[in-house]
DNA sequence: TTTATGACAGACG
DNA sequence: CCGTCTGCCATAA
């Protein structure tokens, strides 16, 4: 985002950025957790569209689809693979060529703040 | 103002 | 495990 652009930067965007900003390296969250801590009307289209627009210093690879797919592929697959780079220098590690594996690496911020998947086994990560 | 389009997610068959 | 449809909401045209 254009540093020009700042002033019109809505206080939404801002929420987006702040959540994602605390993101663990090695950690990452869906769009819909990202909606859904921001408890406001924030959608996860929407928050696709933010990420689409982050400025720097926000950690937009950490954020994937709930599948753990790499969704900006459908926009550039040359950024697809800075952020399959940018995950994989943090450890994270994938179940298929742009799928992380969500049972290993997704984040769960406070107790309890995104609801979760329900977990068949989560205790057997090594 | 209306319509179309997404870096989404959930429900259904 | 697919593909399709729907709800979602900010932007662009």
């Amino acid at each position: 985002m254009p540093s020009h652009h700042r002033e019109s930067m809505t206080p939404l965007y801002e929420q987006i950025y702040r959540i994602v900003r605390r993101i663990p390296a090695g950690r990452v969250l869906s769009y819909g957790d990202v909606a859904a801590l921001c408890s406001s009307s924030v959608s996860a289209r929407t928050v696709g569209w933010a990420m689409a627009r982050a400025p720097e210093g926000v950690p937009w690879h950490r954020v994937v689809n709930q599948k753990g797919h790499l969704s900006i592929g459908k926009r550039s697959v040359i950024l697809q693979e800075l952020q399959k780079s940018l995950l994989q220098a943090e450890g994270v590690r994938f179940i298929a060529p742009y799928q992380v594996d969500m049972n290993r690496h997704r984040w769960y911020p406070t107790k309890r703040a995104t609801k979760r998947p329900r977990r068949t086994r989560m205790g057997d990560e090594r």
